[in-house]
DNA sequence: CGGCTCTTTTCGGGTCACCTAAATATCTGC
DNA sequence: GCAGATATTTAGGTGACCCGAAAAGAGCCG
């Protein structure tokens, strides 16, 4: 059974999607990360079913079975090597690199990967704060907290802001805020060495920090 | 009316196919090029045909627009500046790069390869010595003659070894040929610098000298 | 627990780029 | 200039992956 985008873009959404919360993923909400119609969702996932990719029975939600995170691991790996390497070497700012890795996870040879990975330095973190797994699959796994669940007072690092919205991206960058930055929860946003700072609106739903 | 991987690799084909030769691909030559068969190849071009992109009367050669050979040029662009660049950049050898290129020709974003571009210099011809058209589209043109019909004596500088059959290529990277070297043609070979080297069998089809 | 809503699946279709087999046009040698 | 060989086109499919409309299941509220 070879693989094909479609279905390394299904088997990558699937997995991130409970990489920084727990629930599994339904298929309207794979058909909305998608951008397809939910009843395509269903016919694909029948097909990953078979292929021993996911778990699923009618009606519930999707999981991936062992060999189909071995799959999605591999797509993330791609996904953020390539990330980190436009903003490395290639002088792209980290809200302008996730439509161009998108398309590049599903072309570049593994051995160009390699090459890339070794250039690198074997990055264990991409520019968003997201971890890239290993070449073996093995993912570095950090204690977190969404900002938007933080109670006021807490205080901790910038462990990662989602690369979903690049204009929100864009806004966060503006009002200073950066991955590795330590801070302080703020009762209406974050403080910087003391200093208050006002988030863009959603800003707490995509910014996590370490617990 | 969109491109696709698909028209791009039938453009660039007829393009290169006239490249170092005059006669105009026919369909079955198009269709052994792309590896598909003649009859996809009668509905693909039929389509081409109706985009504005090639000429073609029924059971005829097949030919480009200006506007089909601006965009064959403009992958013939991609194809080698991405093998320059893998040899350069990547430590890939000049027999190895033409797969990679293949696929990534089509998923480059222009500003990838822009940068690209500006790193390498602007280079005006890939590893192979073929000729890469800049932004414009526009070709350096240098006279040139096949080995395989140079007459013996004729001395030139090797100007491009087609990438077309990597085992070929490595044959004749083993034989001590390679692109830029003057040399001078035997009855039954090459001299460089006087001394007779030997050819593996085909390789006078595929090294082109200058005239 | 019955109805209402929202989610998911089923069903019939569509496009793209490819295929094989069969028909037809062109070319070549005599 | 005609027969046979060869090249090309037509006709009828196929597999991926997607869609919208309609049916069916699940969850919730009174």
């Amino acid at each position: 059974m070879p693989n094909s985008p479609a279905i390394d873009d299904y088997l990558k959404t699937v997995y991130a999607h409970t990489e920084w919360q727990d629930a599994p993923i339904t298929p309207s909400v794979l058909a909305a990360k998608l951008g397809i119609a939910p009843s395509s969702v269903t016919e694909m996932v029948k097909k990953l079913g078979a292929q021993g990719l996911v778990a699923h029975e009618p009606y519930r939600a999707v999981r991936l079975t062992p060999e189909g995170e071995r799959r999605a691991l591999e797509m993330v790996r791609r996904h953020r090597l390539i990330e980190t390497w436009l903003v490395e070497e290639y002088g792209y700012a980290w809200d302008e690199v996730h439509e161009e890795a998108e398309v590049l996870e599903h072309t570049i040879s593994d051995r160009l990967l390699e090459k890339i990975d070794a250039r690198l330095g074997r990055p264990r973190f991409d520019p968003h704060g997201d971890p890239i797994p290993d070449a073996a699959g093995v993912v570095e796994r950090v204690r977190f907290v969404l900002l938007a669940e933080a109670p006021a007072g807490h205080e901790g690092r910038v462990l990662r802001v989602s690369d979903r919205d690049p204009g929100l991206l864009r806004l966060i960058e503006g009002a200073g805020i950066a991955v590795g930055q330590d801070v302080r929860v703020a009762p209406a946003g974050l403080e910087i060495a003391g200093t208050p700072v006002a988030l863009p609106a959603g800003a707490a739903e995509v910014i996590w920090l370490s617990a």
